[in-house]
DNA sequence: CATAGTTTTGACCATATGGTCAGGAAACCC
DNA sequence: GGGTTTCCTGACCATATGGTCAAAACTATG
């Protein structure tokens, strides 16, 4: 019997082919959402059968808990390293460039989060309301200090992380519009988008002398 | 025989429940998305059978493709409306008003959008590529026009845009984010947001000097 | 109200999909 | 090599879902 939960006491094989069916689901879930993807497109993405996989997941339900669980301490790492500064408006321009580091390279994570919350995040939401609402509210504190001490403009803060979220994610969960508009443009893109980001938040936080 | 496609030659039955099904449809579909959404759904929602929503359209398709149709254009009109003034950062900042507007009145079009686009957007990939880069790149040579006269800072145009758009739907995409981490506030977040983004832009847009 | 046309429905069908299971194939251990 | 455990699969099941159809119900009109 497998079903293996934690990483212990697992054998090798079952390590390999759990790590296999979470990348393809990934890859699957990203595409089409929880409901469009099957686990027959699972199956052929990973190379297994069916069976195979349900044989190391106790179904569809549960390959999709493990991913997004994954994803929410992936997704708010970013923020946790925000910290108190002499320089906010760099340790805030930092942020955004790490988040768009995230969006170029895991978009499929980023449209996992988007095709989660889009949907009402139903299986999530309790994530949402306790650590990250936790760690938001912490940060805006941050944030409001450096309000406070004079050292960035007066922003609201939420809305401030709301914006480096929506502006950064969009690159990723978007990106199928981004290209239709741009025409092409690959590495060139993020490269243009990473400064143009760092001029709008930089101009957004500067106090006014 | 129905399936009217035009307004034109239907019947007050036809036209009236032609609207309430797209109706119920815009209700279903932007939540659960193309694919998570079932004909049965529609049916409950719009009060009507099942084989009566069939017998106004050919299919599941054919309601979703009307319904994304129609909210091309009314997403794109904003856009159309922005043009050459005197002072271009009113106008831009007009425009995020407008769009932020919209996400606040029409949230269910705004999901339903985004759910297209982040499922990589298979039945609307032509439009994008055709009237959406068209209306664009008129848009950006405008923006363009107004850095080179210097009347605004010196900002990437298409970027530009993108920040606006991912902003704005940003607050009805992700509502459930949003209102996970700032508590409750209804109404009172939209005016936030607004006076956030429009402090954003100008500040992004204000010409050194 | 009779008739022609329109609208609505219950019953039905074909397929897709999540999931099970008994037994076979590998891997592991002695 | 033999026995035990782990891994894998073909065949199968129950349900959900998109869609059809013949006939009933309704509406409009002479």
């Amino acid at each position: 019997m497998a079903r293996a939960e934690s990483t212990k006491g697992q054998t090798r094989i079952q390590r390999e082919k759990t790590e296999q069916i979470l990348e393809a689901a990934l890859e699957v879930f990203s595409k089409y959402g929880f409901r469009g993807s099957t686990i027959d497109q699972i199956a052929g993405q990973s190379g297994l059968s069916k069976p195979n996989i349900l044989y190391y997941f106790d179904g569809k339900e549960a390959i999709h808990a493990v991913l997004l669980g994954r994803l929410l301490d992936t997704w708010l790492e970013p923020l946790e390293h925000m910290s108190d500064s002499d320089t906010p408006i760099d340790e805030i321009c930092a942020y955004v460039k790490r988040k768009l580091e995230m969006a170029r390279d895991f978009p499929r994570e980023s449209r996992l989060f988007a095709n989660e919350i889009l949907q009402g995040a139903p299986r999530i939401l309790s994530e949402l309301q306790g650590p990250l609402k936790t760690l938001t509210d912490e940060k805006t504190s941050l944030i409001q200090s450096w309000v406070d001490a004079g050292k960035i403009a007066p922003v609201a803060p939420y809305h401030l992380l709301f914006s480096i979220w929506a502006t950064t994610q969009h690159y990723a969960d978007f990106d199928v519009q981004v290209h239709a508009v741009l025409g092409d443009c690959k590495e060139d893109c993020f490269e243009t988008a990473q400064a143009h980001l760092d001029h709008m938040f930089r101009a957004t936080l500067r106090p006014e002398t």
